[in-house]
DNA sequence: GTCTATAACTCGATAGAC
DNA sequence: GTCTATCGAGTTATAGAC
């Protein structure tokens, strides 16, 4: 039987995933070019030299950041795929996961870096572009799933076509609702859930 | 008769514009935090302390540009709204008044900027929050305007609510879209058309 | 793995000459 | 109205001690 991965007390994350958990919150917040390693460092109470040994550049942090974040959302997105059957519950939770993100007074991680597209490094703009790729293949699955055929939105459109608009309305509602008031933003995604699923 | 309002030649917009234009630009391209005075000096072939003559905080800069943003986008709309007389020709005109900012490879300047939000000066956010609420109350007054009460969408919701809605979709669309492709964007929000006036 | 120290650069902003 | 010159602070990143 193989030892503990932990090398110590396992009670808490290493220093790398510290580093990545501050980032992220920053990031969520501020944005890719309003996020310094001497913000992470004085608030990890670290050097910031002590961030680029685990990351060596800004590029490397956030293309891990956002690889986490991209491998954290299949494994939520399918947990909710397992736990309910139809359409309408699914895609209101797939609201409520954004919603949760708001209660934490930030935006959708890669939604505020897709306003930085232009000033990111490739192998973060890359990352960024792939997870939407993933959350419009995992929509377009369910909603082709779909097989009550409900709402004026299903078969005169493409279940893909739907997706796209989906994921708009999801990462738009949260940069456009006033106050970044997740209740409002949940409401104005009810009413997109109503008109695809009636 | 009054005099003409330029001193000089009268052909070309004066410095002050020259510096909004480029910032605009710029903005829409990168985001709050990654525009700055030498960036602007360069291209305009001035001295940073030449565009602090006319706008002395980045603050002062960036608000008068949004201001110029929501003067320039009400008139537009109205426009707009005056030469169409049904939903469909009003929203699909201003679906493609964005297609034509991103024709230019950049996002909505508000958009942008409320992705830098907790970045912003004061004033600033202030202003692009200004941004959505005229949207939102434009998109509101021609939805409720409409009478022919044809998509799936009206009357059981408020038409804020549907207004709240396209604008969520279409600053979401570009965002996400793939490529930033104009094309792709449109055919998104069409979706969303089709769905609200059948 | 974390530190001190620092290089090399960019940032927003200002003083004062012309 | 635009310039030169500069300040003080912040930026990413690296070298080398511990």
């Amino acid at each position: 039987m193989p030892v503990s991965p932990d090398p110590a007390t396992t009670d808490r994350p290493d220093t790398a995933e510290r580093i990545l958990d501050c980032a992220q919150e920053r990031l969520q917040r501020r944005g890719y070019n309003a996020v310094s390693y001497g913000d992470l460092a004085e608030e990890l109470d670290l050097t910031t030299a002590a961030i680029h040994y685990h990351f060596p550049s800004k590029g490397d942090l956030v293309q891990t950041l956002v690889r986490r974040y991209r491998r954290t959302s299949a494994q939520t997105r399918n947990r909710l795929r397992e736990k309910n059957d139809t359409l309408r519950e699914r895609l209101t939770q797939y609201v409520d996961l954004f919603s949760g993100i708001m209660d934490g007074g930030g935006l959708c991680l890669c939604g505020v870096l897709a306003a930085d597209e232009d000033t990111l490094p490739d192998e973060v703009r890359r990352e960024v572009r792939g997870f939407f790729d993933d959350q419009e293949e995992w929509l377009t699955e369910i909603i082709a799933a779909d097989t009550t055929g409900g709402g004026n939105l299903q078969g005169c459109d493409s279940a893909r076509a739907v997706a796209r608009l989906f994921l708009a309305a999801v990462e738009g509602a949260m940069l456009t609702t006033p106050n970044r008031d997740p209740a409002t933003y949940t409401e104005t995604l009810h009413t997109l859930v109503d008109s695809i699923v009636t």
